[in-house]
DNA sequence: TGCCTAAATGCAATAATGTTGCAAATATAA
DNA sequence: TTATATTTGCAACATTATTGCATTTAGGCA
C-alpha cells in the first residue's frame, strides 16, 4: 500500500517509532485525509486492536503534531491528520470543520480559516476554532 | 434569594415544571451567568445531589431553551444560560465562547457574534460555533 | 550484525461519564 | 382535593478516559 511508506516517512519525520501498530492507524487517517474521525470511528477502520494503545497512540500523534482534535460542535473527540507543517511545537491547523447533520462526517475545510475577530479589553488570542454544522454536498439534494 | 423568584418564571416561560430540584439547577446558572459550566463544574455548586437527576435536568433545560451548550473547544460539554429569545424551537446563541487557558473559565462572548462566512459550493450551514482559547483579563498581567 | 536501553505495547484495574428502566413521589389542572 | 402525567431517585449497565506494570520491540551503537 502506498501510505505505508508515507506513513513510515511521518513516524520518522515527527520523531516517533515505527511501530507495526502506528502504521496501521496513520494509514487510517491518511486513507481518510481530510476527514475527521472520532476514536470509535477510528477502531472500526482497525482490526485486532488495543484500545488503551490506540487512546497512547492518539495522544502520541496529537503531541508530535501529526493529527489534531478537530472541534466540530458534538460532544466527541474527533483527529484529522495536521498539515505538513505541524509539529510539537506548533499547530497550525486553523481551519473550520463542518459536521454533517445527516451523514456525521466531520471534514476539515481547508479553505476556510478563521479570521482574526476584535476581541474584547484585556482578552487575548492564543487559538480559534470555527466549529459548523450543516448538510455536505453529498447529503444535499 | 433573589433568584430564586427569576428560576420559578423561567421554569414558566418555557413550560417546565416548578421543582425544587430544577430551581436550584437554574440559580446556579443565574449566579453564574455569562459563564457556561461543566457538568462537574455544576456539581460542585450542588450539595446532595443525584447525578442522574442532574443529567436529565440539564437535558430538559437545553431542549426548552434555557440554557445552551458552550463549544469551547476542551473535550467536556459546558452549559450557560440561553438569551432571553431562546425556547424550545429557536436557539440564538450564536456568540463566541471563551476558554481561559489559566483560570479554566470559559465565558459567553455575547458582544462576539459569528459572522456569516462563505462556503464552498454545496455545503450549507445550519450552526456555527466560534471558540477561542487564550488568556481572560483577570488572568493577565 | 547483535546487544543494550529507552520506548511502546498489551493487559488488568479503576475512575469518570453517559444512558435506560422502573417504582415512588410530586406538580399541575380540573 | 383528587387524578394524572411528569419528575425524581435508585439500580443497573454501557462507554470512555486513565494509570500501573510486566513484557516486547525499535533504533542507536559497539
Amino acid at each position: 500500500m502506498m501510505s505505508e511508506t508515507t506513513a513510515k516517512k511521518i513516524l520518522k519525520q515527527h520523531g516517533l517509532r515505527n511501530t507495526a501498530f502506528r502504521q496501521r492507524v496513520l494509514e487510517v487517517f491518511i486513507d481518510k485525509k481530510e476527514i475527521a474521525l472520532s476514536n470509535s470511528q477510528i477502531e472500526s477502520n482497525l482490526t485486532d486492536y488495543d484500545r488503551i494503545t490506540l487512546y497512547r497512540t492518539l495522544k502520541s500523534f496529537e503531541q508530535a503534531g501529526i493529527i489534531h482534535q478537530a472541534i466540530d460542535g458534538s460532544n466527541d473527540a474527533k483527529y484529522a491528520l495536521c498539515s505538513d507543517d505541524c509539529d510539537v511545537h506548533n499547530h497550525n491547523d486553523d481551519h473550520a470543520h463542518f459536521l454533517c447533520s445527516v451523514c456525521k462526517v466531520t471534514t476539515c475545510l481547508d479553505h476556510v480559516l478563521t479570521e482574526p475577530i476584535s476581541m474584547p479589553n484585556g482578552y487575548s488570542i492564543e487559538k480559534m476554532h470555527l466549529a459548523i454544522t450543516g448538510v455536505c454536498p453529498g447529503c444535499t439534494g
